[in-house]
RNA sequence: UGGGGCGUCGUCAAGUGGUAAGACACCAGCCUUUGGAGCUGGCAUUCCCAGGUUCGAAUCCUGGCGCCCCAGCCA
């Protein structure tokens, strides 16, 4: 190596995890000129936050050290594959941030050389036509303690194993008949060099293949193969593959082929969730969520719709780093953390009355409205400011009000003075109940006209500040509130039951009297928010309509507040 | 009592013989026209345990203990 350019960071403080640094070693060493990595998803469900990880790791190391990454689909099971599945991948990769450019591929573009390479093994002896059934190939495998036996069909003759492999393929037998099986070791304590099966026949349309073929690869046989006929120097995957590593290796080196190498790493849970395909297409199934989209679940297109951006999830992902232990679970928290950080710098600010209450302005003019000015984003000048229109009737947050303040409540109380953002300090006179249900109906206040714009204009300092919406000019929107999935923080490893019997039953919460400030009335799907003092909400993409808005919300402020009460209840 | 992997703060995670990074969370305070954001400080005398080697060990050796994964013709 004539230069070190190609290691990604030379800053001490990011240290190389260690894959990266078995890339740094073998581009030093000489052993590869250049790397090439791949993502292989099945397409046979969503992509989710954990897919993110293997995504930034092996489209993240292809950029860093100046490889490339290919995006391979991993399609060797026609029963459970479609295509709605694979195109909705490649749009949430791209969402990502991620490209593979025309480096587009499948394993099934590969059958046809597979089925040569198998034919090879055959010729070498190192592959037969079993015809134990599934059972049996399983009684015959043996168990964790005992060894296995041979097949009665592990020494057939080439001819006639090349004979009845043609046949398989032919389609003259029907599904299940009989496989193709490496020939290892049925001793082997590894499990997986048991003659794992390479073959098995299914008369099952394919979504590329059609009913070109009858019998279809296994994942260890068409998997290592494909990164093989690719070119694949670094093949990264979850740590559950690693007893597969002595398979992966043993048919490249029967084979003679580019020796491709399997890393592992750590897979990712994340707490109050889980991150499983088979649960998630289960809680679709069973419409405990409204789909694979729905906002509350961690697949990318769910978090899209949530609200999170590409870059809160990249972030995330670099932080939580990569190791290669097994069952490690990140914080929720952390996520979320991320989020917020991204969000707080590119939100506009608006005033969003989510469980309104009116407040009379006793001593405002009747008819008069005025266009205060705000700011749009304090973290960012460029944002610019906005005029938001006030009147004699405003609402405020229902939760901002309380007739017997508690220690510390800083918000609005009878005969308390409060700030009302961008606007007016407005002191409370006089509480509206409803005769019969005692309930709140109206606030009736005085402003301070000297205060106009929220400036004090004596010094006198006001505790709290509130958000407002001007009652005549709001613009009435549905919101709903999101909390996380499950209640438990690790719903997936629980032994007192079924995983959904965790499921968080205020999950979502809808609203549907909120009041807006009018500038959102034109907000379209996906665009994102700061509703002051609440949180990060964005325009629902599927429900949202012009004068009918939907809005998500996507995670809460930090609130201080409520962990003073938490405290306090203790 | 088969094989593989892993044990460093509540969580994730650096550290590869020279005297425990960082992030999240948490706590305290400052600041604030968002109880937001920001800022400051605190937060592992100790690295699963026990021995050993060494001037010196989370890092090396020995022996324990604990947790996870593998018996699909799924990937």
């Amino acid at each position: 190596m004539t230069n070190n350019e190609q290691t990604p960071s030379s800053d001490p403080a990011t240290r190389l995890d260690f894959i990266r640094s078995q890339i740094k070693e073998d581009l030093e060493s000489g052993k590869h000129d250049s790397i090439q990595t791949r993502f292989p998803p099945e397409p046979n469900g969503y992509l989710h936050i954990g897919h993110a990880k293997a995504i930034c790791l092996s489209f993240g190391v292809a950029e860093e050290f100046k490889g490339q990454c290919n995006l391979r689909f991993d399609d060797t099971n026609p029963t459970k594959e479609e295509s709605r599945y694979a195109n909705a991948i490649m749009e949430d990769i791209r969402w990502l941030g991620f490209d593979w450019d025309d480096r587009l591929y499948h394993a099934s573009d590969y059958f046809e050389q597979l089925y040569e390479f198998a034919v090879k093994l055959i010729k070498k002896d190192k592959a037969y036509v079993c015809d134990l059934s599934a059972d049996e190939i399983r009684e015959y495998r043996g168990t964790l303690t005992e060894p296995g036996k041979d097949s009665p069909h592990r020494d057939r003759s080439i001819e006639e194993n090349l004979d009845l492999f043609e046949r398989m393929r032919t389609g003259e037998f029907e599904d299940g008949l009989r496989v193709l099986r490496a020939k290892i070791d049925m001793a082997s304590p590894n499990l997986n060099m048991r003659d794992p099966v390479m073959y098995r026949i299914v008369h099952a349309t394919h979504h590329r293949t059609g009913d070109k073929w009858s019998i279809y690869p296994t994942y260890d046989w068409a998997h290592g193969q494909s990164d093989s006929i690719e070119n694949i120097t670094h093949s990264l995957c979850d740590i559950g593959f690693e007893d597969h590593r002595p398979l992966y290796e043993w048919f490249i080196e029967q084979l003679g082929i580019f020796p491709s190498r399997q890393y592992e790493f750590s897979r990712l849970n994340i707490s109050y969730t889980v991150l499983s395909k088979r649960k998630l297409l289960r809680l679709v199934n069973e419409e405990q969520v409204s789909g694979w989209d729905d906002p509350r679940m961690p697949t990318l297109s769910g978090l899209r719709r949530r609200g999170y951006t590409p870059e809160a999830i990249r972030t995330f992902i670099d932080r939580i780093g990569v190791a290669r232990k097994r069952g490690s679970t990140a914080d929720i928290a952390m996520l979320e953390h991320c989020l917020r950080e991204d969000l707080n710098l590119h939100s506009k600010r608006v005033m969003a009355v989510l469980h309104p209450l009116k407040v009379v302005i006793d001593n405002y003019p009747e008819d008069q409205v005025e266009e205060l000015e705000a700011v749009n984003n304090p973290e960012d000048d460029s944002a610019g400011n906005r005029k938001v229109p006030f009147s004699r009737e405003i609402y405020i947050e229902r939760e901002d009000f309380r007739e017997d303040p508690p220690k510390k409540f800083f918000r609005l109380a009878p005969g308390r003075e409060v700030r009302l953002k961008h606007a007016y300090f407005i002191t409370c006179e006089r509480v509206v109940k409803d005769e019969q249900t005692g309930e709140i109906t109206e606030l009736h206040c005085t402003y301070d006209p000297a205060s106009r714009g929220g400036a004090s204009p004596d010094g006198r300092k006001v505790k709290g500040t509130l958000h407002w919406v001007s009652a005549a000019h709001a613009v009435r929107a549905k919101v709903r509130l999101y909390d996380h999935l499950f209640t438990k923080e690790d719903p997936e490893n629980n032994e007192s039951g079924d995983f959904v019997d965790h499921l968080n039953p205020d999950s979502l919460e809808t609203l549907t009297d909120c009041q807006l400030e009018p500038s959102l009335a034109d907000a379209a799907p996906g665009d994102r928010f700061q509703f002051l003092r609440n949180g990060y909400f964005c325009v629902d993409s599927v429900d949202s309509k012009p004068g009918a808005l939907v809005f998500n919300r996507t995670v809460g402020l930090r609130d201080s507040w409520t962990k003073i009460q938490k405290s306090k209840k203790k």
